[in-house]
RNA sequence: GGUCGCGUAGCUCAGCUGGAUAGAGCAUCUGCCUUCUAAGCAGACGGUCCCAGGUUCGAAUCCUGGCGCGAUCACCA
């Protein structure tokens, strides 16, 4: 029976319960019980706050700390001693209690984690690149926050589909389409020697330039700004070629096809670097279907309504949000309309689900808030189970990332770059000298990766980042490579002195105070781990681990392990830190960070 | 303008459902490698928790109102 931060914590609220009459007589509730981490500078690991007791008892709060921390450490047996200071009453746990703990933990391969999928399918969504250009940097936080959200649901004991909708129709992909067939005719990726998705995304800029000069011509020959802007060549030129995909125009679907198919070639290169995969790909040109089959029921039930021109919109006036177009006037869907179909449809693929969460920028509340309404309004009975989670932005020193301005740093280049950095990182302590070139190479990947993924994912995903790509990441610090350094060196403990770890610990073993800032770390792993699948917070795993890091990395520098007389004492340290490296490896493993055997 | 989010040390960030003297890293200084990995450890310096009210025994945290920054309100996605 393995104790977590609940278990004790619930033990002592309803130790301290059953106690209150006995000291005070009736009148205290269980919420008047407020039990907390005490802070490291007071002795004990619980402290109980009894003011909430003062006015009920009208007694002073020493007072009442003393009577209540006295029945305590009568009656219940793992109260060693306490202290009181002002109205803090603070508990110390027997060593046996934690030690117990240590033994017991140490023995799981999996300490903390669900052993079943005993919790409701989840579905949750996230990558969902457009299929014409090549991800960037803000796919980077979005692909790992999402991944890791889906391993810690995982981890704490959910069935866990990822999936991602890949956005490969519209008039953006027709943008890219357009400009191949008028500047790229005869080229394809093979033969220019471009990633695939680079390929593509060549062709959207080239648009973009295209349709820039036609402007400009007919904004010279005296047509204004906003006319010129619906009527220059190339953008009708794509809305007709939109019309023409959604008939299924046997070229157009050819060629539209073959630049996907370009597109998906380079995406899976850079899925396999960032070490992530999907059980499910859902595909707009598939739901965008279904969408307009919603948006024709909704139409006929009077939800939506009709422009003259043959637009449908939704008004959502009433509901603090404005009115939303769900079928252009030429009829072809727009995305709202094939994200309706889309969640739609994953309900009915996954009869047993409880739950989605899409993992899109927070650009895209407002899209999500009318999204989850439209659904709601068209009575689709698993509306309220859709939830967006939210990300901020990720910023570059110099501003915003802009496409259109050549700023958008590239995820296959920054990935690379952060290999190179830990390269040089590794090349100047002199660390890996006698590495064969080979597993070098396998360590900076990942030690590259760990800095990036880490770096994107101890921020509280709420709040926008700031990425200077060219100072890169630290390796000092709160950081990926720190972690994964103590952990090797964890490794290389073990390996060095491990072999004495089959033997039992009879007593004898005395925990000091860093000692007991570990395994109280180690103790709250898995109440971590709960409430950060709760939250949908992968940042307050990383934070949690990295304090567990430093403090075990001030306890191992200052060691006594192997010089101590006892050996039960060291003994005990060598299982303390093979559980901090188990719990070091599994968290970090949930946010998608490899640790290297070495470095 | 409406809505949503953010504002904590010079910089990047923690701070759980309100609790003790607000914590880390980076940067700047000072010490520590003949013992297991110094990508480390110990210490110093550094704060009007944006401002003002309110609730409370107690507020960085909750409420109201400001200020600043950002996002969004498209026949873009």
């Amino acid at each position: 029976m393995i104790a977590t931060k609940e278990s004790i914590q619930e033990k002592i609220k309803a130790d301290v319960f059953s106690l209150i009459p006995q000291v005070f007589g009736e009148g205290v509730t269980q919420e008047h019980i407020q039990i907390q981490k005490t802070k490291k500078e007071f002795e004990g690991q619980f402290t109980i706050v009894v003011f909430p007791f003062t006015k009920l008892l009208r007694k002073k709060p020493e007072d009442i700390g003393h009577d209540l921390g006295s029945a305590l450490a009568e009656h219940a047996g793992y109260v060693k001693a306490f202290n009181v200071v002002k109205g803090f009453l603070n508990l110390e746990i027997d060593s046996n209690y934690w030690l117990d703990f240590v033994l017991n933990a140490e023995q799981e391969e999996q300490y903390g984690f669900a052993t079943a999928n005993s919790k409701p399918l989840v579905m949750v969504e996230f990558a969902s690149p457009n299929t014409n250009k090549p991800l960037h940097l803000g796919h980077l936080r979005n692909i790992f926050l999402g991944n890791a959200v889906a391993q810690i649901l995982e981890a704490a004991g959910h069935e866990v589909k990822k999936v991602q909708i890949i956005n490969d129709r519209g008039i953006h992909i027709c943008k890219s389409m357009l400009a191949w067939q008028e500047f790229g005719q005869g080229e394809n990726p093979e033969s220019s020697g471009i990633k695939g998705d680079k390929f593509v995304g060549k062709y959207y800029v080239k648009f973009n330039d295209w349709y820039k000069d036609e402007m400009s011509k007919l904004i010279e020959s005296g047509m204004s700004e906003e006319e010129a802007k619906e009527k220059a060549f190339p953008i009708v030129k794509a809305r007709e070629m939109l019309v023409q995909w959604e008939q299924k125009d046997p070229e157009v679907y050819g060629l539209w096809e073959k630049m996907n198919s370009w597109c998906y070639d380079g995406f899976a290169v850079t899925y396999k670097t960032m070490g992530v995969e999907f059980d499910h790909l859902y595909y707009e040109s598939n739901t965008y279907l279904k969408g307009k089959e919603e948006v024709d029921k909704g139409l006929a039930r009077e939800i939506l309504y009709q422009k003259e021109d043959g637009s449908v919109w939704i008004d959502l006036s009433n509901e603090g949000l404005d009115n939303k177009l769900l079928l252009r006037s030429d009829g072809t869907a727009v995305y709202m309309t094939q994200d309706i179909g889309t969640a739609i449809q994953r309900f009915s693929d996954y009869p047993r689900l409880h739950n989605q969460i899409y993992t899109v920028g927070n650009e895209q509340e407002y899209h999500f808030k009318v999204l989850f309404k439209i659904l709601q309004k068209f009575g689709f009975e698993r509306a309220a189970d859709n939830y967006h989670l939210s990300y901020g932005m990720v910023d570059l020193p110099e501003g915003k990332m802009k496409s259109r301005e050549g700023t958008v740093v590239d995820a296959d280049d920054i990935m690379s770059e952060m290999q190179v950095t830990a390269k040089e990182m590794a090349e100047e302590s002199g660390k890996l000298d006698d590495i064969t070139e080979e597993n070098q190479q396998e360590i900076f990947r990942i030690l590259g990766l760990g800095a990036l993924k880490y770096f994107l994912l101890k921020v509280d995903p709420v709040k926008r980042i700031v990425f200077d790509p060219k100072a890169s990441i630290d390796f000092n610090g709160n950081t990926g490579p720190f972690i994964q350094y103590t952990y090797t060196r964890i490794q290389s403990l073990l390996r060095n002195f491990g072999g004495r770890i089959e033997q039992p610990i009879t007593d004898n073993v005395e925990l000091g105070k860093i000692e007991l800032e570990i395994i109280q770390l180690l103790h709250e792993w898995p109440a971590l781990l709960k409430e950060s699948a709760e939250k949908y917070n992968p940042a307050m795993i990383a934070n949690h681990i990295y304090e567990l890091v430093k403090t075990y990395n001030s306890f191992y520098q200052s060691s006594y392990i192997l010089k101590e007389e006892n050996n039960d004492q060291k003994l005990f340290w060598l299982l303390l830190s093979n559980l901090t490296g188990k719990t070091i490896l599994n968290s970090m493993r949930l946010l998608g960070i490899e640790m290297p055997a070495r470095m």
